[in-house]
DNA sequence: ATAAAGTTTCAGAAAATTTTGAAAGTTCAG
DNA sequence: CTGAACTTTCAAAATTTTCTGAAACTTTAT
């Protein structure tokens, strides 16, 4: 494969890649572009190169700055703003993995708790099963979640990877 | 939180969980509402409980069956289809699993490989910083996807989150 | 065979999400 | 100040995804 088609598809299936898992496809194929670039892009070159509008670059690029994965950076003698992206697969990793499941799965935690909890569950048969199912739940959530909080959101997620890999 | 309330609410998140993971809004009410039932549950519960078409729930509920964390069951004298969920948690998770990862992260990872070993990249300071990230990535999805593969789609799961847990 | 009961399909409607582009806002050199 | 360079905003348009509902199809009891 030559680099202009490799580059290509790389984009098309991070992008591909990202909607499938919520997150949407124009900034996954920014941070694509700025993965592999050797410098620093300006908004005019993302959007040449992706062919797509100012207002979804700056946009895309607002939420990348703020997820931590992509930083803005200022080159002497020129006005504009460049870009550049989180290079360190496991930094940006752990900053994704934090971000989303902060939003996404701690809420569904915090409910299976609060069900978990009550009190003034119990009596009928749809009301036990409903309250052992939640039960399990909750418990499987929980060790998912501080899997992932020691994987992505502790800085010893690479070597916590490497011990499963070498005991497992 | 009473039952009631408890019930409506779980459905609710279990819905937005869902549709933020990339499953959408209805499979994962359905397979919510089917998990808490004490018995199985046929179209028209389904689509009463849940206020959605009949054409709604027949092709969600094909998806919940084609995964394998939704089964049909036919219940006797009764000429209607019924629906009950795998209610073993690690059981329907391994099934969700696996899917995903395997429509997901494999053509990502085949694709990575593939550029990886590629031998026309590397000359300019563009392709070699490319071919650098490539290899990156690659090293790094493989280890996630052994890690998913170990924790999903196999039967030890369960066991080996029990000894991270034990262990780390 | 027929008709009632139930299931599936799928074109179009509705809803949700993403993108555009132009106007408004900001910054800064002169 | 002023205006050129650049960035941000956001209403409306485009696109994508999901849902509906009615017709077609299948199954089974009589």
């Amino acid at each position: 494969m030559k680099y202009g088609e490799a580059k290509e598809k790389f984009i098309e299936t991070w992008g591909v890649l990202g909607s499938q898992w919520g997150i949407n496809k124009t900034m996954a194929q920014i941070q694509a572009l700025l993965l592999i670039a050797p410098k620093p892009l300006s908004t005019d070159d993302i959007m040449e190169e992706l062919a797509i509008s100012r207002g979804n670059v700056n946009m895309s690029i607002r939420q990348l700055v703020d997820w931590g994965i992509v930083y803005k950076k200022n080159l002497a003698g020129d006005r504009k703003e460049y870009f550049i992206a989180e290079k360190d697969v496991w930094k940006w990793s752990h900053k994704v993995g934090a971000v989303r499941k902060q939003r996404e799965l701690n809420p569904a935690i915090e409910l299976l708790k609060e069900i978990a909890n009550s009190k003034e569950i119990g009596k009928t048969e749809e009301e036990k099963e409903f309250a052992k199912q939640i039960k399990e739940l909750n418990a499987f959530s929980s060790q998912i979640g501080d899997l992932a909080d020691k994987l992505f959101l502790s800085p010893r997620g690479e070597l916590l990877l490497k011990l499963i890999k070498m005991f497992l």
